[in-house]
DNA sequence: CATTATTGTTCCGAAATTCGGAATTGCATT
DNA sequence: AATGCAATTCCGAATTTCGGAACAATAATG
């Protein structure tokens, strides 16, 4: 009798969500996990955990390695993630450029795009590998916080807005504000000054400042942001650094404008 | 034959089969796709459609797009993805390598390496987005056939290679062969010439050249390749492609060398 | 503004699946 | 050979899924 009521309980796994468990330990390790571990590791009998891979395997999400004694991800999670993703030809348009954000200022850059009414990132550049988890692509920055988001949803019409401030607003450090009011002034400010910011407001001690980019016909669907420890960030530099961002910015601009007339194009 | 439906039968979906379906739909149509649709799409129940995506969501692989009318790909996926093919920072020290490469020679050119046994490509560039499709990150190249892979098992212990080759080889094309023999063959002409070929072997009007990349400490686990149109690629230039090839392959086995000694060294 | 379509969600019994302990096979080491 | 360990198969009990039908919520229409 050990289940309780759980009539609509959100907080459930879910159907996959053990098998979740083990793709996420395979992703791990990969290639270096076997049944044993997984078994051990999530204090699963070795039937179920021998149940779970081999439905995995099935399902092309992970497959055996060479030796057969271990497993790795399959094939077909990185096609669905390259696939869907099509941030790949915009990595290759951008990346230069934010590279060379980097060697002039040394601070992790990224370009997010506006995805289904979201904010996520599309590229990533780091001088510093232990930033990598921070900003990963895929990963959606929060309208009431990231100045990445709000200096893209400063640019939406009303409809747009309207429906990301409907969205549960996370809250993540002291200094993170979900009041659609103050979302909105933030958002004024963002248009009154022409850059966002987000002081302490994802990570205590981090910040970022971001610009929108705005293609030729007048749309902003990109933010352009450099992010690093907050007393770096917010120095005395700070209108170099925005003055960089959106010189780099008017050039990418063309650049993704150009990239999706060429996709566009090719996509018939 | 206790029943009709056979114990170990390898072509049964498996419990994840429809959850698959569902996601390769999503990710086909990302942002856009609504519950009707996966049900008339896949000839399933309303209902079952329903529980399918919201378990898809459940389990991080799928989320609701802000509208709520629609679905996308989750956070979870992508993440998944981009931490397990470390091939990230990877690609950050190599991109700009192989971009060199396409503008030297407007060739489809892409790095490939030795994971778990298997050869799969890490980081490719094109210069036509519609070669993407063809070498995707992730994507595994077969001993028997892609030239990336026989420039890697060709120098590989006997052990390595034996593994390789007790794993079913595919037959693609009318060109490609799959006996062992011949493999081997093929690997004692590579460490002669010094470089791999696939001439047709993959796709019939294809062909692919390959490198190896010699790390310092002689260890090679990489290769980087070159393809295109078969006319175009083993015309009377070959040996020149080579050379350039050659030479990023030098540059990248220092760059290679160097990031895996700072990775480790941030590992503590 | 009322009405009608359309789409998304909940309910629930029947059916099929999973669950995991125990026994078996396969592989590598001593 | 013999032993130890990991992977796999077997199988009854129990939980889950399955999908039709009713229901609710939203969009389209008169």
């Amino acid at each position: 009798m050990t289940t309780d009521t759980t009539t609509t309980d959100d907080a459930s796994p879910g159907p996959l969500g053990r098998y979740m468990d083990v793709l996420e330990l395979v992703a791990a390790f990969p290639g270096a996990l076997t049944l044993g571990d997984v078994s051990s590791m999530l204090a699963l009998p070795k039937t179920t955990a021998h149940r779970l891979l081999k439905g995995l395997v099935k399902a092309g999400l992970a497959r055996e390695a060479v030796g057969g004694r271990a497993y790795d991800l399959g094939e077909r999670l990185t096609r669905l993630v390259h696939a869907t993703v099509d941030d790949d030809w915009l990595a290759t348009l951008t990346s230069p450029h934010l590279r060379q954000i980097i060697e002039d200022w040394g601070e992790t850059c990224y370009l997010t795009r506006l995805a289904g009414g979201r904010v996520v990132v599309a590229v990533s550049q780091s001088p510093d590998v232990r930033w990598r988890g921070y900003v990963q692509p895929g990963i959606e920055m929060p309208v009431n916080a990231a100045a990445s988001a709000k200096a893209i949803m400063a640019y939406q019409d009303h409809a747009t807005l309207a429906q990301a401030l409907a969205q549960p607003l996370p809250i993540v450090t002291a200094n993170t504000r979900n009041d659609t009011a103050w979302v909105e002034s933030e958002l004024e400010a963002v248009r009154e000054r022409g850059y966002a910011t987000c002081i302490g407001e994802i990570d205590e001690g981090l910040a970022a400042i971001a610009v929108p980019v705005t293609l030729p016909d007048g749309m902003v669907l990109h933010a352009l942001a450099m992010t690093g420890p907050l007393q770096r960030i917010m120095n005395e530099r700070l209108p170099e650094r925005i003055d960089a961002l959106n010189a780099t910015g008017a050039t990418l601009a063309k650049a993704l404008a150009l990239g999706a007339k060429i996709r566009e194009r090719g996509a018939n």
